[in-house]
DNA sequence: CAATTATTGACAGCATACTTACAAAGTGGA
DNA sequence: TCCACTTTGTAAGTATGCTGTCAATAATTG
């Protein structure tokens, strides 16, 4: 005879990757923030800096590439960032469309004191697990992300920052 | 001596937790979005419309308690789905304050449907990964979510959903 | 060299995801 | 009963994360 009750679970949801992924990235969000909250500074804005730390003079469509962020998105994050003067922007001499970002003096002592708070989220997050359990979820994590790059609407292009070095200011 | 190059590598975003969940949140979503184009419908209404199958007659606050999604966002996707025409609001008789939700027809019919393009996408999320890898990442995750709950900001509660049996329409 | 094409940053629009605040309505205790 | 407290839905405000489009500027190519 046939079910009549397949539709009575929420397990449709519940023990899909979707859904896991979104309720694991919520929870990342929200434990980044409360050990961040003595810093005005998100996660995204946090990757953003340490991109440009790490690229000093990238501009924002390399940057967009090397933390796999929406360009149109990475507008709006890089405007938050000079408002708070945590870094700058600088018309670019040889291309009139590109500004080159760096940060600035108080966005780099932001950077070396967050570090340690971001460390302790980041540990955070993964806490619950078992330590060889911890290194196996990192690793097929990374496995996944790295394989499933191109899924993504914007998809992680590292090497894309060494091209501005040509562009130096 | 002093290391001077700690800060020229990425390593302090690309291997983290927290950088991992939101890439891979970002390709979850963009596989979704992909596998269902044929429908209007995103991730979160997805689990919305699930969840009102699940408790026809769920008001809005049990229903962000189900789904682990903030009653504030809430309220804008059912508004979305409704004037999709996939779900009633209907006012309670004994609470003036709560609305009740039921799914359409059109709501139920849509749910048949795409439900096999949904299961389609949750495979292609795991995909590149090797069957016992799947089943490994997918049961850590599944508990490092369960373990994490009351470290988001909006902690799953699935038995709440009960509680509106006893003001049933 | 001129015409086409590509790139860059900006903007508008939609959909999460959170915050605080608020009014209306319900609940409990003195 | 009256008053404090809570609950419910809603709204305003901020921040991602995506879709488009657009003008200015570069690069390419016929």
């Amino acid at each position: 005879m046939p079910s009549k009750s397949a539709a009575v679970t929420m397990d449709a949801v519940y023990t899909k990757p979707g859904y896991l992924f979104r309720r694991m990235q919520q929870i990342a969000v929200a434990i980044f923030v409360e050990e961040c909250r003595a810093y005005d500074l998100t996660p995204v804005q946090y990757a953003a800096l340490v991109a440009i730390r790490t690229h000093p003079g990238i501009d924002a469509t390399r940057l967009s590439a090397v933390i796999a962020f929406d360009r149109s998105t990475l507008g709006s994050v890089i405007e938050r960032l000079e408002t708070k003067q945590y870094i700058e922007r600088k018309p670019a001499r040889e291309d009139k469309r590109v500004k080159l970002l760096h940060l600035t003096k108080k966005g780099s002592a932001l950077l070396r004191n967050i570090v340690p708070l971001v460390d302790r989220a980041q540990a955070r997050m993964l806490q619950p697990l078992k330590q060889a359990d911890r290194k196996t979820l990192l690793a097929l994590l990374t496995q996944l992300v790295d394989l499933n790059n191109e899924a993504s609407r914007v998809p992680l292009r590292a090497e894309d920052a060494l091209e501005h070095l040509g562009k130096a200011n």
